[in-house]
DNA sequence: AGATCGGGTTGCGAATCGCTACCTATCCTG
DNA sequence: CAGGATAGGTAGCGATTCGCAACCCGATCT
């Protein structure tokens, strides 16, 4: 037991659209809090299991499914051969603006406060700034300044005002 | 049946961070994808059922909870009233950047390949930036470019150089 | 050697998921 | 206005997955 089976309907959809790809790896419950809780400084199964109250077995299938995507390692420790180092990878410190903007949201929109502890730039202790999506030459984009574009829509132009020497740049390749 | 009971354990932890709360409201299964779906222009129940290939008591479920959690608003269409509208409010707009985040996240560590449609700005039709974490003055920073504060450490202005000016006034509230 | 600690696994009941079938209003058509 | 199609759900049921508690086992400490 504990060793569950892949559910695969997101598989398919992962052709379009690299979303259900992520999902896959962090989608599911605890995984990115543990994350959080990789973020904040624990490495340790036992303080995973502590300061998150999950179930053992839940945790060991979450540790277990992390380290096979890529976003944690399992380290033993040389000094002490009972403990393991869970640490996050590249591919997993990558998770940090999406997890940040998640938190921001819940902040602005569920509990109204700003959680603690606090994200600083460590050259200055300045709170980092709200999570937002920008466009190439640095404005602040809503949702209602943005549009899907298709691959053809790029390489033709086709799309406004394709005149801008950035985009011909960008859509050259 | 479908009527889903909530799992508590989140909610203890949401004292500290309002990353549980954020995933209490958009965690679960499908939320995201339905989300997504929702970004790229789909308003009815068949069209997120047969896009997505949901079962359909789990997607009645999900739309209910979220517009229970208020991210979209449930309208029927008077012109003919069989048809419900579902539709992002605000607050659910304001996930895009988690979103997209995720989603660059996969297109660079899971798939390898920039997903379709690309997301544009609609002033030039310049695909947008990656979404980083930035300073308040602007900088990208990366994992190690920054460090968890406490409130004290805030007020306090102990962390480093505390003598920035942006800093004080962002402390002082 | 015996106790303890870190990191798991096993069993089992409860909750959730996914599939396939209904079901209920509303249109639409003759 | 009967009969069918359409939109948006529910109900039942087997297959997973979760959560809790108990157990296991190789280090390490005393």
């Amino acid at each position: 037991m504990g060793d569950f089976k892949l559910r695969e309907p997101l598989e398919e959809l992962a052709a379009q659209c690299s979303l259900p790809a992520a999902l896959e790896a962090i989608g599911e419950r605890w995984a990115f809090l543990i994350l959080r809780a990789a973020f904040n400084g624990l490495h340790h199964f036992e303080e995973f299991q502590s300061t998150l109250g999950i179930a053992r077995n839940i945790l060991a299938n979450r540790l277990g499914r992390l380290v096979e995507h890529g976003i944690m390692v399992r380290a033993p420790l040389p000094d002490d051969r009972r403990k393991i180092e869970y640490r996050l990878t590249e591919k997993g410190e990558a998770l940090l603006p999406t997890m940040i903007a998640l938190r921001q949201w819940g902040e602005v929109w569920e509990t109204g406060t700003p959680s603690t502890p606090v994200l600083v730039d460590a050259r200055d202790g300045v709170p980092v700034r709200e999570v937002h999506v920008l466009s190439h030459d640095g404005r602040e984009l809503g949702w209602h300044d943005m549009r899907w574009a298709t691959a053809e829509d790029l390489a033709r132009g086709t799309v406004c005002g394709g005149e801008d020497p950035a985009f011909r740049e960008l859509a050259a390749e």
